[in-house]
DNA sequence: CTATTATTTAGATAGTTGTCTAATTATTGA
DNA sequence: TCAATAATTAGACAACTATCTAAATAATAG
């Protein structure tokens, strides 16, 4: 897990409402595009972003590239988030910040 | 909550390891940079970053000034989390995202 | 009051990020 | 094979951010 890259997906705004909008199922990246008022390209940065942090998955169906969210990184999100803040010992997985 | 603000503050790795540093008890801002190769004014700068996410308060004690962690955010940041992946309705509390 | 210590604010700068348009790649239908 | 559609990559640019040094503010000790 890369824990850089998660935090620094989740803090565009944009990404977030990406994520959102995967909850509702996945959806090609024009579908998506549809709900955003920004260009393709943009979004298709945003995309990015996110994969690197293994938020989201994609896979080619024909034309289109579908894209879903990979709810297993939530956990992790929980994780760094005790790590931060919760009781030390709740999890022993301290190792490199 | 400042949602945004909150991600923000998350997503540098220097305010990471201040809020872990943090957990250990209250310290103040001399005392924190000791633990950190960076320069005081840019500490001042992370803490600042930090006060407006609420995840610090700060106290002026005589000429010190002593910072310590704002757990009851750890709350928030949570939601935050269950709201971008966890099940619709488990807190109806989406509002402006 | 003045000197000292603690911290912040100001201002500058290099690097990063989010956005755009234009060009490229990939797939399919005819 | 060619044209059309879907999506990405490339390149540019403005805005933002993290960092630094120098200067300013605040509190205390003598």
């Amino acid at each position: 897990m890369k824990q850089q890259a998660l935090f620094k997906a989740l803090a565009d705004p944009t990404r977030r409402q990406i994520l959102k909008r995967l909850r509702r199922g996945s959806a090609t990246a024009g579908e998506i595009a549809d709900d955003f008022d920004m260009s393709k390209p943009s979004l298709s940065h945003h995309f990015n972003v996110l994969k690197d942090a293994e938020l989201l998955r994609n896979e080619r169906r024909g034309q289109h590239i579908v894209y879903s969210i990979n709810t297993t990184v939530f956990e992790d999100a929980a994780g760094l988030l005790l790590d931060l803040f919760g009781s030390s010992d709740k999890k022993s997985k301290r190792g490199k910040q």
